[in-house]
DNA sequence: ACACCTAGTGCATACGTTTGCACAAAGGGC
DNA sequence: GCCCTTTGTGCAAACGTATGCACTAGGTGT
């Protein structure tokens, strides 16, 4: 019996007109005390409940927010997703959830779908928009806010880790610990989070007048990442030290040397990025660079916020980059663990 | 620059009525080729697409349907919600997530939150809907189907795995290895999931005449599975082997297990539940029990959709079972590697 | 040529709410 | 007791779409 119950019955029965129900259940609207009585009792007799959809189509808002992610099996995501998830709802926001294939054609069809939906705003967690798509969302006047994934001239909010400063930071952890022959498994060189990262690898080693072993590129990706360890470790001189793009693929990277029979961080030391749960797990111990996940989801959520309140037609667009900490954990040496140098 | 475009903005460039234009966008409604061609083009150039709230509300249908889960720590969670969000993105839904502490109270609040939005239906991931909850929805004809945790008499679709006969499989492959001295870390007592697997631990363990050394609820936590492990490793005769839960919880036993100096499997084999990804990973290499993801999520989105395009009033609520096979992995012996008996 | 059916179209209404407007009642300052 | 402000109320018009109904035009069978 799917019977639904309107704001005009539960007028009727209260005996006030339909306007003075929704008064009722409009925060901000005035109904006097004794209306605000009659109304709520005959509504939680009727079990009424305003209409979020018709309420929606009048008002504009539909205080639902768009959430497009590439990744979910990066453990990053799960946590930004639960906390963004949770502050939000503490906002009275909902969260429309995509996955997509990280192509560009894919999410276009994407965002036009949450456009349809009349979303207030969409976050997209570590993809990029073309700048059609970016300025089609500007002409709706959908705010969009990047997480966790820049784009230059987009003109788009974004909110980042300080990337090219978390990758100098790690790498001269390595350089400190006197490494010398360090290699780079670097995120998708087609995001700027792997090619910053991979900014910070490089100035690191320029300024200590290191030469790479080789930089190659993981993709992201666990299986790409863990056939470039097992190239890396096969060479004549394999590295002595490997600074990997994120924590996702520096699980796989583990796994692979320690199969081969190396032994981590005597025989290599590896730092990751991210500081996922999993890196601190006993099983990798993984020296890593710190996401703070509760910044972030903060920062992004603010922004957002900003945005859809903002008057329409002036923008707000900023972008943000959050520093964190390098994390020493086991499975890379430090300066007093290591062999005396000379 | 917000503007909206209306289907009436489209019909009176395409020099036809409002209704012709609908027609043109809803399928399964007819309009002559030349129409359909004048309206396209109109609507191409004014960038039209049909409001899906408006449409939403006029036909009572949102295609939404509301996703409620509790823990996304776990990594067989993320895995379910992108198959999931994929597979009903195949059929033109959305889903509206929610993520709530595992108490009744919030619960009730948040599938509130779901029927306000006219979702058209709601898959819930591992919680519990209190039998008034149920009945809510089934009064406001919105199908709700479980996944991966039943509910014994709530008249509720449910899809799992065979919990029982899984936990049987495990325990026997324990026993078949030579075990004797045989501990259960078990899920939450409060969800049927965990006393399923508990039960086929408990009926293998007869069977096999042994006594269960201990059983310990580990309540789906890392944390108090880890301290389960520890101290069931501090008791003067601790256990040769440990089935958990599921795997979430055996990492953190595996970890806890291996700092306490102990080798696995020689000392102790562990079996775990689910089959996550990290599962496979070298630096657990853990024997589990297979849940098939994508089989569940088949399964689940059948049963929904069944439902919702169901005449209303009727009711086809199932519950179906399905079974996985155990993985054998490095985490436990096998008869093979066991010493011999006797 | 007549009756008949079919496909396509426009008109008008409905979905369940918010909100501007006009107005009534009540309260406050002299 | 009068005027002015405040507060609360109902009426009616939106929001953007789908759809039943009546109607026209065109095609088919005899």
């Amino acid at each position: 019996m799917g019977y639904k119950v309107t704001s005009l019955q539960v007028a009727q029965r209260a005996g006030v007109s339909q306007s003075a129900v929704s008064r009722v259940f409009t925060k901000g609207a005035s109904a006097s005390p004794a209306t605000v009585q009659k109304v709520k009792k005959a509504a939680a007799e009727l079990g009424y409940r305003p209409n979020a959809m018709a309420r929606a189509m009048i008002t504009g808002k539909s205080r639902i927010i768009g959430l497009v992610l590439a990744y979910l099996d990066n453990q990053f995501y799960p946590e930004a997703v639960e906390r963004l998830s949770n502050a939000l709802q503490a906002e009275g926001y909902h969260i429309l959830i995509f996955t997509v294939p990280n192509s560009s054609d894919s999410i276009e069809t994407v965002v036009q779908d949450l456009m349809d939906h009349q979303v207030d705003g969409i976050i997209a967690a570590s993809v990029s928009m073309s700048s059609g798509l970016a300025n089609l969302c500007h002409k709706a006047g959908i705010p969009v806010v990047l997480f966790n994934r820049g784009q230059p001239d987009s003109g788009l909010s974004a909110i980042t880790s300080a990337n090219v400063k978390g990758g100098y930071r790690a790498t001269q952890a390595l350089i400190d610990a006197g490494h010398t022959r360090i290699a780079h498994i670097a995120g998708w060189e087609g995001s700027l989070t792997g090619r910053d990262r991979q900014q910070g690898f490089t100035d690191a080693m320029t300024a200590a007048n290191l030469a790479p072993i080789a930089i190659i590129d993981g993709m992201f990706k666990r299986d790409v990442a863990a056939q470039a360890a097992h190239d890396l470790m096969h060479r004549d001189t394999p590295p002595d030290a490997i600074f990997v793009g994120n924590d996702h693929m520096a699980f796989a990277v583990m796994d692979t040397i320690r199969s081969l029979g190396f032994n981590i961080p005597n025989d290599v030391s590896i730092i990751g990025y991210d500081d996922v749960p999993l890196a601190s797990w006993a099983a990798y111990d993984l020296t890593t660079v710190r996401q703070p996940v509760n910044r972030m989801v903060e920062a992004t959520i603010e922004t957002l916020l900003r945005q859809i309140k903002a008057p329409t037609g002036e923008t707000y667009s900023q972008t943000i980059e959050i520093e964190g900490p390098l994390v020493q954990r086991g499975s890379s040496r430090t300066p007093s663990s290591s062999p005396p140098k000379d």
